[in-house]
RNA sequence: GCCGCGUUGGUCAAGGGGUUAAGACGCCUCCCUUUCACGGAGGAAUCACGGGUUCGAUUCCCGUACGUGGUACCA
């Protein structure tokens, strides 16, 4: 292979990943899997206004859980560092002053409060935000407008510049998108985006193109929200020589809110009740905690791949997949154009789906510290093993184990007792404390414990079904859980007989 | 406003000139189960609209509508 596949997730650590920032991730990587490529992260931190104390570290352990780890990241170096763009600043200056020696960009002084009269002024029903381009351009504090002696007196002076992208006149801007197809965009409409800022860091858009190509990036996936600005980075690679290393592109449907419209912010987690974030992200400027996937009870194989169907099929029936067979089955073509809004029920559904096939014994641990948040201690994790395989195919998320299985462990703290109050009588009463009682000379199984309660019930006239509702009550506290004898015979006889002393106590 | 991109059931989606338009989630009914769930059998529900092209459009083309993104010295 000539060129080998390299692919670059490039998030900016400001926060909690997103969902769609993760599904990124993903793509990037089955790509670079299926076509033995190498997966690159690079972090993209140019705008130190808005570093994030422990956000890269973050990403760095969603990366980790979700287990789609890069080839190379700033903690793991490859060929190409450094992999922080804050630490690649002195790289971009030369291609800034290339460009504006031929006359592909410019110096622009104007201030934020010029730039804001320029809106402001220009601003009409008509066109509510004037851009910085061809027509305006000619109007401003700059290097096009200004001589050359002026320039320099300028610079000389230190006074605050940013360098501006010209961007050519009545021009078709066209490329290839993976997804999409052709692309074309009106050079007249799209602005002169600044490309170096005035504290000398470049904008994502001169990074973006420069570590692409400075790091080999044969294809550059990225959400649909950068199609406006792709003309710009098309012609920057033109300008710069570099055309035939262009990158493939392709744009990325986004993931939108579940009702209403636009797409899924954290907001709407919190509105409708579910996770936006791989795993909880606590802001340490509002020490304000936002809960992820992970810690909500997803397995991260399960977050992987309801992830994977969220805009991409296989094309056949199959739903559920692990990582290996997505990593064979990927392909960008098969990647939907529209944005897909988001089903929290069906992300559940797929965590239930990989609970049932995941090893009981893997389970059991990712299920231990979930009880004892919730005051269960497990001791037994062997015996945790088996309550996971007794009730796993009713759990849709990790922490639903700690309803459906703890009271394996600790007696219920309240029972449901209005399930059967209603049709309780003495006779009852007297089945089930004979039927306590009878433990202690039959043999403890499972047939021996059910034939003595229908033998003991008969003796009383009570059908054994009447007993059995009011027996799982006061076992597991509520009407759910699996067959109450195999309950039984885990918890134990002096726990059944207490069980069902307390129940009865509650009854009279 | 302008520009880009999109549009198959409530949601995710397969399909793509001639089909009874798959499948999944959710919902409903029934079976299994003296609980809940799993499992099984059914059910309701879809090609945004208008023009072309064509013997024939859900599929191709053009409009419209709607949605969405962009329009920052943020990414």
């Amino acid at each position: 292979m000539i060129n080998p596949v390299r692919v670059r997730f490039a998030p900016s650590p400001t926060g909690g990943l997103h969902l769609g920032g993760v599904r990124t991730v993903l793509f990037n990587y089955l790509f670079a899997k299926k076509h033995g490529g190498t997966f690159v992260l690079r972090i993209e931190d140019t705008d130190q206004t808005r570093f994030v104390e422990g956000a890269e570290s973050y990403i760095f352990n969603c990366l980790d859980w979700t287990g789609l780890t890069p080839d190379e990241s700033p903690l793991k170096p490859g060929d190409f560092p450094p992999y922080r763009q804050s630490e690649r600043k002195p790289m971009y200056r030369q291609y800034a002053d290339q460009l504006i020696a031929q006359g592909n960009a410019y110096y622009a002084f104007d201030t934020t409060e010029e730039l804001e009269a320029m809106r402001n002024d220009l601003k009409t029903p008509e066109n509510p935000s004037p851009q910085y381009d061809h027509k305006t351009r000619m109007h401003m504090r700059n290097s096009l407008t200004l001589t050359d002696a002026q320039v320099a007196e300028l610079l000389e002076a230190g006074t605050p510049y940013v360098v501006r992208i010209k961007m050519p006149e009545n021009e078709t801007v066209h490329f290839h998108d993976l997804i999409r197809g052709d692309i074309s965009h009106d050079t007249n409409v799209v602005d002169d985006k600044v490309l170096l800022k005035s504290d000398g860091m470049p904008t994502y858009h001169l990074a973006v193109v420069v570590d692409d190509y400075l790091m080999n990036i044969t294809h550059a996936f990225r959400g649909e929200e950068w199609l406006p600005s792709a003309p710009v980075h098309v012609m920057l690679y033109k300008y710069l020589g570099w055309e035939a290393e262009m990158p493939q592109w392709a744009h990325l449907p986004l993931i939108l809110k579940p009702d209403g419209n636009g797409k899924l912010s954290k907001r709407d987690g919190d509105r409708l009740g579910f996770p936006v974030f791989a795993m909880d992200w606590a802001d340490p400027k509002t020490n304000e905690t936002t809960k992820g996937f992970k810690e909500i009870g997803f397995l991260p194989e399960a977050f992987v791949n309801m992830l994977a169907m969220l805009g991409w099929s296989s094309g056949t029936e199959q739903e559920i997949f692990s990582l290996q067979e997505l990593e064979q089955l990927f392909s960008i073509e098969r990647v939907n154009k529209g944005g897909a809004k988001f089903d929290y029920d069906k992300a559940k559904w797929f965590n239930q789906q990989h609970i049932l096939r995941a090893d009981n014994s893997r389970l059991a641990l990712l299920v231990k510290p979930f009880m004892e948040e919730a005051g269960i201690m497990i001791e037994d994790l062997g015996k945790l093993d088996q309550v996971v395989g007794l009730v796993k195919e009713r759990c849709h998320l990790l922490s639903d184990f700690v309803q459906q299985g703890g009271f394996f462990f600790k007696t219920p703290e309240t029972l449901d007792i209005e399930a059967i109050k209603g049709k309780w009588n003495e006779e009852k009463t007297k089945v089930m404390n004979e039927w306590a009682a009878s433990l202690d000379t039959i043999a403890w199984e499972h047939d021996v414990l059910e034939q003595s309660l229908t033998e003991i019930a008969g003796q009383h006239g009570v059908k054994k079904g009447e007993v059995m509702l009011p027996l799982r009550v006061m076992l597991v506290g509520g009407k759910f859980g699996p067959g109450v004898f195999d309950i039984a015979l885990s918890i134990g006889k002096e726990a059944t007989q207490e069980r069902v002393r307390n129940g009865l106590a509650q009854l009279s």
